[in-house]
DNA sequence: ATCTATTTGTACGTATGTATT
DNA sequence: AAATACATACGTACAAATAGA
């Protein structure tokens, strides 16, 4: 017997009861659940919720503006349109991840206790396992790194370029846990460093150390030569933290936006 | 010059625009941001708000679900009462962060290789660091670890209780990076093992095996031994995994409640 | 290209619930 | 206990979007 959509019975007076929307919004959840159903799925619509809970049209509507925000739904107007099953995605996630940090505060140091121990672990699981075209896109972002940077401007665009770099790698990750981590880093460091104090001229220093490293590990992760991959990504772990450190970021606080 | 709440002029048409409660949610949010408002402060109420952004009262409250969804709003009813800026919750972001897992699928050697690599480097951290109080709390929960299990319910019971260890240990975490991935992780494990198929009879090995970690780690903990501290988790995960990769567990999948 | 049917989105007035004073 | 100041819920009417004839 599967779950069937009904309105909750509230008989019980005056306690700390959810309110309706929020009911509606977890019977909906444990309605997709129970049906098993998959993104793409249509939910029933408007005007047959408001029957089967017997809510108003805008209790339902706030229910479903919850599910919306967690992104477990999508609405689209028109005939054939409707609420249906969407599939969180992951720029979402790491929005709503972001705002749980908003209050708390990472340094550098946290972040980079983090990256050390796993990033090695990642490009140790993609060694000998990319396809071609992986490598391929990888290249690209390189390519933007081929020359030093001549300017601040330049500078900051390699910096940007080098954190794609990884995003990249996480995307290849089997382990979803692992690349969402991974990821949702390298975002976090590429907001924190959006308005970074920049040196007063271009690095080379930097330049260098980030290119050798692409090149190298790119070609450990070619042979497949897990323990070389892990070993590169560690060196340049250990690196990037010192710069960073030297760097005094200023932390800009804000919300993701979706 | 702060950030203004004001109706966002749409005088575009027809095009992928946002909702009108999504940008509502998104100019409160940026309102937040301009004025550093902090958890417990108030923001303008339904009337003004509804004002503000000549907006009617259904959209204004779908706006409001939205961000309560997110868990950056609490609203309370009464005099006094009104919409009032909110420190998003663990438990909150947990859930969230579950429904992104929901679709797709975690093993738990995905699980493990995480675990294996963060738990060890947290207790390093908690080494010598922890009050008296602290201990207090984690021999609480050894407590119920004392004698061995008597049946599958006390079973079940120590190996969450085992789970609820290691959530401890992650909320004495200095990084609350590293404290909510081992938090989200202990969680995650919780649920899927909560239909475990468990083994025909109490499993003494496994109990002394928990137990004797247990104590160790404390040890370790309260004689400020990093690296013992470390060594004895990182010899605890690997047996661990390998147990659960015995068990063969049945995965539940579900949306977490909030 | 226009109309039509369908389904969500917006607006608004009213009534009820809830917590503080 | 009553008044007050809010949020919550309801129901109807109409607007906007979109697929298909």
């Amino acid at each position: 017997m599967s779950h069937v959509i009904t309105r909750p019975n509230n008989n019980t007076r005056n306690q700390n009861r959810a309110s309706r929307p929020l009911q509606v919004a977890e019977a909906i959840k444990n309605f997709v659940v129970s049906e098993a159903l998959q993104p793409g799925d249509k939910l029933p619509n408007e005007a047959e919720l408001i029957k089967r809970f017997s809510m108003a049209k805008g209790t339902i509507r706030e229910a479903m503006r919850i599910l919306e925000a967690q992104g477990l739904v999508k609405t689209r107007t028109g005939p054939g349109g409707g609420c249906f099953v969407h599939e969180v995605s992951e720029n979402r996630t790491r929005a709503l991840l972001s705002n749980y940090f908003y209050f708390k505060h990472l340094s550098i140091t946290d972040i980079y206790q983090i990256r050390k121990k796993l990033e090695p672990e990642l490009v140790s699981n993609l060694a000998g396992k990319l396809t071609r075209e992986d490598i391929a896109e990888l290249e690209t972002i390189m390519e933007e790194y081929k020359t030093p940077p001549q300017n601040k401007e330049e500078d900051r665009i390699h910096h940007e370029a080098s954190l794609r770099f990884h995003s990249k790698l996480a995307e290849y990750a089997k382990n979803h846990l692992l690349g969402f981590i991974i990821g949702f880093i390298a975002e976090t460091l590429s907001e924190m460093t959006t308005n970074r104090r920049l040196f007063d001229y271009p690095n080379l220093q930097l330049w260098r150390e980030g290119r050798e490293f692409q090149l190298n590990l790119l070609k450990a992760i070619k042979s497949g030569d897990s323990k070389k991959a892990s070993e590169i990504m560690t060196n340049h772990m250990s690196f990037a933290e010192k710069l960073m450190q030297q760097q005094e970021f200023k932390v800009e606080r804000r919300f993701s936006d979706f």
